[in-house]
DNA sequence: CGTACGACCTGCCCGC
DNA sequence: TGCGGGCAGGTCGTAC
């Protein structure tokens, strides 16, 4: 679910909740998400305090005073929800007061933070992840390694974009939705990208010119900024950490839009629906070429 | 090494 | 009403 402007959107909502806080307890209501928990997790972050929350790609890395990062990934459908404890009553974990709350079967984890705030991890699918790792080896794990550049940050250049594009025989739909290529971008935004690009998924990497190319950067970067400025896209999991839905799917210009007319003022195109290596691409067969 | 595909999981929606 | 099939924002391991 969640691509580079919905992890971002969490991460601005989890700053203010969490930033400065210490950490009371972590409780795990199952062991394992997509994989293990990490070994002595609730011990290894108990009584940390959190530094700062930074992102990269659709990771959340939540820096700890004990000189650890708790790295946090959303998969397709977890949700971090932000409690705040106002009810009567209330339970005490160690000095600190929690008001009775039910949890549902997909709340996997729990953090609870001074002040009475607790931070839900919430996720049907668990196709999501937690790590904990050094501070200082952050970028040498194995989740973040291969990482291509931040499309937001300052070392994407198009150039070097185009050049890589060259490399690759499949689709410039796959080719920018390979992590290791261009972090961030899922499903809808390489879609939302190619569409404002004129190009159409089906098209060769390879076979994308200079130009094109060029203008393909300057789409996502558009794209992803706008719709972190909108909140973020709430097609049905998604949403803010406090429960608010984002505002961008009122953006999207095809991704879902089948039999649509294309929403280009100057195209008669209809959108069209294929699928690519097992994933759904919407675009229009008259001005994406 | 690049590429393609199945696997991992649950819930929902549709058609019969 | 119930059941089976297909679908969903992602990533990893395996086989060519």
């Amino acid at each position: 679910m969640p691509e580079l402007p919905e992890v971002e959107i969490v991460r601005q909502g989890l700053i203010q909740f969490m930033t400065g806080k210490r950490i009371v307890q972590f409780e795990q209501r199952r062991s394992d998400l997509r994989w293990p928990l990490p070994k002595n997790m609730p011990e290894r972050i108990a009584n940390s305090k959190v530094l700062n929350i930074l992102r990269r790609s659709k990771y959340l890395l939540i820096n700890l005073s004990s000189q650890e990062t708790m790295i946090i990934h959303l998969g397709m459908s977890g949700r971090l929800l932000v409690l705040k404890d106002e009810d009567e009553t209330t339970t005490n974990i160690g000095n600190f007061n929690f008001s009775t709350h039910q949890y549902g079967k997909h709340d996997h984890v729990i953090i609870y933070l001074e002040c009475g705030v607790r931070i839900v991890y919430n996720d049907p699918r668990r196709f999501g992840a937690i790590d904990l790792i050094s501070t200082k080896e952050i970028f040498n794990h194995k989740w973040l390694k291969n990482l291509g550049p931040e499309p937001l940050g300052n070392d994407f250049y198009s150039d070097h974009f185009y050049k890589n594009l060259k490399k690759r025989k499949s689709s410039i739909k796959m080719a920018i939705m390979d992590q290791g290529l261009i972090a961030g971008l899922g499903n809808i935004y390489a879609l939302e990208s190619l569409w404002h690009s004129r190009i159409s998924p089906l098209r060769k990497a390879c076979d994308v010119e200079k130009v094109e190319a060029e203008t393909l950067a300057i789409a996502i970067k558009n794209v992803l900024s706008l719709a972190i400025e909108a909140g973020g896209t709430s097609l049905q999991d998604f949403r803010h950490v406090g429960g608010e839905v984002g505002y961008f799917q009122q953006s999207l210009k095809v991704y879902g839009c089948l039999n649509q007319q294309c929403a280009n003022s100057d195209c008669l195109g209809i959108i069209q629906r294929v699928k690519q290596s097992g994933r759904t691409s919407y675009y229009c067969n008259n001005c994406q070429t």
